[in-house]
RNA sequence: GGGAGUUUAGCUCAGCUGGUUCAGAGCAUCUGCCUUACAAGCAGAGGGUCACUGGUUCGAACCCAGUAAUUCCCA
């Protein structure tokens, strides 16, 4: 076989993910062995993979495959959700293009729309993630409408509303006006916006009693307003003054005294509203003076509701005015807002107007300005279901890491607010609940159960289905999500069974600390509610990927590269490297290309390492040369191990990573292989090599795609196949092979090697700095005063550092080069002569460094409170350094003694 | 406005219970090399008042307080 020069990934990470499904390497059964499950925070099915999921399907993806290769059952279970506005969105579009309208059909109609659009394009986003080697179980593919979820949403809004913990009611929503529905706080997007703020009048009325005796040199005070009979508010929003039902001052405001009791009247309605007293009001934000509009602002709500204000709902489902308003009926909620600010100013109302920056509600799905608005909704309480769900983080049942989130999700869920379940749309489970002709509702899983239910709620027993309607809405997406780690395994209908008693609860979840709070924190209370479990171990909260600038990756900056094109130019290893190496837990990922490109260069680097090997043929005559190398390097690979299990159980895996990276490119790559390589040999195809060198070399590399495989899967495997390796039985993958085992750790061959290192470094520099080709050889000559044998290391020394020979001293060598490692002496003797200036300045700067050294290690020990209050380890550390710089002191008093000579 | 976090090399980040003259890694930069595995590479090197000010301590990047900048969450 020939192999190319770089590493061409393409083809293989085709190849061998068809073979991992071919072999069934992905499907998880229930066994005897220990499971390790993970569920995909599913995917809106409407959506393409973006960064964010890159990053977090890699990370699922390296622990799944780990867990795998620890001989654990791994299940990794995929899906999307329905989403249910973004998906109307999208069959809306598709409708309109084969130009019907959603108003011209049923909901039956729509629906079977909706379902072709869904088989057609949706879920295009669980056929990338193969791209990037996600090893999903994807027969266990699962949608939140799939009957058996769709099911379990309608029995646990059953069952919670049984309980009570399901309502009906009024309250403020975020509405869509666009979209025509109710919509979750995290669905609004937050954006500064320059507005203005309108400065009105109102009328004051007076009190029959205070006419002609008005006090109005008072009310002259401020700002050169016109505060005579008037008092002034400001307004960002002044179409909404139609639905004022108060003015609200604060009590202790002495600007407003005179303004107790009174009633003003709104302009251009003249319609008659009181003034209410509230400490809510700040006094110095704007005039002070607040209009109070219940139907139209949730402060305002809450507000109306304490002083018990009329709530005036001026505005149509989909953001016109409506008759309530009384004038401007039928106009879009913006064009009035122009239109009452010229009104205004024609009423000499308007006493001035100023630009003001604020934060606007956005909608996720249709960019439209939200509006707060009332409307009659489903809810789910929140209060006592989040307090089990509180504990179990709490008291470490759930850990989440980072740690930090523990903090924001305590705050959270202390202050959690009931949950809006209902939505305006059709895609999604419909409500179960049916309405009387006489404005009862009962809930219940059928039109025939709900018969029966009502026949018990009204005397009228001819009542039949027909006369019942249900509830149009549907339930929020989120009450499907809410339910997957235990619905993807079928928790609900059949609460026993097998599936759910071995994967439940799941191990890990990886996610987004946005939804920390509406999706995590959720699956934590239903986990506790329907299972009485935790559905979850860990929570691995990501970081967000944002562009070298640090701006959040986002369409509309088109900052974003695609998945896809990465992996097409760096390999799904090398964008997989590139995710992982910069995102250590929870904090956000500055991304760059060139962290995938870094990636990349380490497939070839391995691609690499593994020809050289594979260019080696065993030489029987040739006797074992490599013995203390190969144990250094077993050595090296198992602390290596140690470590990155280390990593692995705090979840760094940037640190885990880079922990293999260099084991495999220093260690290995870098010194194991140029110790052990053969020198090159003219005309000889095959590099000759003693057997014990090969197989532990051979062994090792298999050793290393192991750990890499998590990390690298495509590389890994395709290596694993090769014949160096020897004949593999077609199960024989990298993907199911066991990580290697802990084995024994000599920490001092480590510490030899590591001194040996920095001979070689020592004596390449002595090379580079007097412009030594690499070919010539030196000589070395060793002045050991410390324990280290320095014979075991000889032939690798003179292969590294390309000497012509070791000479051991004991006394100094004059006239050669010297260096000090650790406490032993080097000297290399060169043909021309030493520059003794250099020298001298060289000795005389390592001097003055070691004797400062000595001087405050000395301070410290000459305090009788350090010795005294330190831990003794640390002051015999203290001792052995002293001990250490007076030696290498005198070493380098000797030098320049000998230099003065 | 309330709460939380962050601030260490040009960049992205480590630095766990204070204790090597402790200031580290990767990338980037600079210098020299196309040395038969790899220029997607090799051999070297430089680079930081650990945001600022004070405090606690024998000893502070680390603990405490304040200040500044910045991010996020909530309103």
């Amino acid at each position: 076989m020939s192999i190319s020069k770089t590493y061409q990934p393409k083809q293989a990470e085709d190849k061998w993910y068809s073979y991992w499904m071919e072999q069934g390497f992905f499907r998880s059964v229930p066994d005897e062995r220990e499971p390790y499950t993970i569920v995909i925070p599913p995917p809106n099915v409407t959506g393409v993979l973006h960064m964010g999921h890159m990053l977090n399907n890699t990370i699922q993806d390296v622990l799944v495959r780990r867990a795998r290769m620890k001989g654990k059952n791994a299940c990794w279970v995929p899906g999307t959700d329905h989403a249910s506005i973004a998906t109307e969105a999208k069959v809306v579009a598709m409708l309109k293009e084969r130009g019907i309208a959603k108003t011209d059909l049923t909901r039956e109609e729509f629906l079977s729309y909706a379902w072709e659009w869904k088989e057609k394009y949706g879920g295009i986003i669980l056929d990338q993630l193969k791209k990037l080697g996600a090893s999903c179980d994807w027969e266990r593919t699962k949608f939140t409408m799939d009957p058996d979820l769709s099911d379990a949403v309608i029995d646990t809004f059953i069952h919670l509303y049984n309980k009570g913990l399901v309502y009906r009611g009024v309250r403020m929503v975020n509405w869509d006006p666009q979209g025509k529905t109710a919509v979750s706080d995290e669905e609004v997007i937050r954006k500064e916006v320059n507005q203005k703020l309108y400065y009105i009048q109102y009328k004051v009325l007076s009190l029959e009693s205070e006419v002609g005796s008005q006090k109005s040199d008072k009310l002259t005070q401020d700002s050169g307003l016109k505060t005579k009979d008037y008092l002034t508010i400001a307004t960002t929003r002044p179409e909404t003054i139609m639905a004022d039902a108060a003015i609200c001052i604060n009590p202790n405001d002495e600007r407003y005294v005179h303004l107790h009791g009174k009633k003003v009247l709104i302009p251009l309605i003249d319609r008659e509203i009181p003034v209410i007293l509230d400490e809510y009001v700040t006094m110095d934000f704007g005039t002070g003076c607040l209009k109070v509009t219940p139907a139209h602002d949730l402060n305002d709500y809450e507000l109306g509701i304490k002083h018990n204000l009329p709530v005036i709902d001026i505005l149509n489902d989909d953001g016109t005015l409506n008759d309530k308003a009384t004038i401007l009926i039928g106009e879009d909620r913006f064009a009035a807002r122009k239109k009452i600010a010229v009104m205004l100013e024609e009423a000499g109302v308007l006493a001035k107007v100023e630009e003001y920056k604020s934060q606007v509600g956005y909608s996720e799905r249709t960019n439209a300005v939200i509006e707060p608005k009332l409307s009659m909704q489903w809810f789910c309480k929140m209060e006592e279901m989040a307090k089990p769900a509180l504990d179990y983080v709490l008291n470490g049942d759930i850990k989440l890491i980072p740690e930090k989130f523990t903090n924001t999700y305590r705050h959270w869920m202390e202050n959690v607010k009931d949950w809006c379940i209902s939505r305006q749309l059709w895609w999604g489970q419909q409500i179960p609940a049916w309405y009387l002709p006489n404005g009862q509702y009962v809930v219940a899983k059928t039109v025939e159960e709900a018969l029966e239910e009502a026949i018990k709620l009204t005397p009228d027993s001819r009542l039949k289905t027909q006369d019942l309607r249900q509830d149009e809405d549907v339930v929020d997406t989120w009450f499907s999500s809410w339910l997957w780690p235990i619905s993807v395994f079928n928790g609900f209908k059949d609460p026993e069974n097998e599936e759910i008693n071995y994967y439940y609860p799941t191990n890990d979840l990886v996610t987004a600390p946005e939804i920390l709070f509406f999706w995590v924190a959720r699956m934590i209370m239903a986990g506790h509610e329907f299972r009485g479990q935790v559905p979850f171990k860990n929570v691995y909260l990501t970081g967000i990927v944002r562009d070298k600038l640090g701006r959040k990756m986002s369409k509309s900056l088109g900052n974003s590269p695609d998945p896809l094109d990465l992996i097409e130019k760096f390999g799904a290893d090398g964008v997989r490297v590139g995710m992982l190496m910069s995102s250590p837990a929870g904090n956000d990922l500055m991304f760059d290309e060139s962290h995938c490109e870094q990636g990349r260069n380490f497939a070839n680097k391995i691609w690499n390492a593994f020809k050289l090997i594979k260019g080696w043929e065993i030489d029987e005559s040739l006797s074992s040369a490599n013995t203390t190398t190969i144990n250094w390097f077993s050595s090296r690979f198992n602390q290596s191990l140690v470590e990155i299990d280390g990593y692995f159980n705090q979840f760094r895996l940037s640190d885990a990573l880079m922990a293999t990276y260099k084991l495999v490119w220093d260690d290995f790559c870098a010194w194991y292989l140029e110790m052990v390589k053969p020198s090159y040999q003219e005309g000889v195809e095959k590099q000759k090599v003693d057997k014990e060198t090969l197989l532990a070399t051979v062994e090792f590399f298999e050793n290393i795609l192991k750990i890499l495989h998590p990390f690298m899967p495509f590389i890994s495997e395709e290596l694993w196949h090769d014949e160096l390796f020897g004949e593999r039985a077609a199960t024989d993958c990298c993907i199911v092979a066991n990580l290697p085992a802990i084995g024994e750790i000599d920490t001092q061959l480590l510490t030899g090697v590591e001194t040996l290192k920095q001979v070689v470094t020592e004596v390449r520099n002595v090379r580079n700095s007097k412009q030594i080709k690499p070919k010539d050889k030196l000589p070395l000559a060793i002045k050991a005063n410390s324990a280290i044998d320095y014979k075991l290391y000889e032939s690798i020394l003179i292969k590294l550092a390309n000497l012509d020979g070791v000479d051991y001293a004991d006394t100094k060598i004059a006239g050669a080069t010297a260096f000090i490692v650790g406490t032993d002496e080097f000297f290399v003797a060169l043909q021309e002569n030493v520059d003794v200036d250099a020298e001298h300045e060289r000795l005389t700067a390592e001097l003055v460094y070691l004797e400062g050294f000595l001087k405050s290690v000395n301070a410290k020990l000459q305090n009788e409170r350090f010795v005294q209050n330190a831990k003794p380890e640390i002051v015999d550390n203290e001792l052995k350094k002293k001990a250490d710089a007076e030696t290498k002191i005198a070493i380098v008093k000797d030098g320049l003694a000998a230099l003065a000579k």
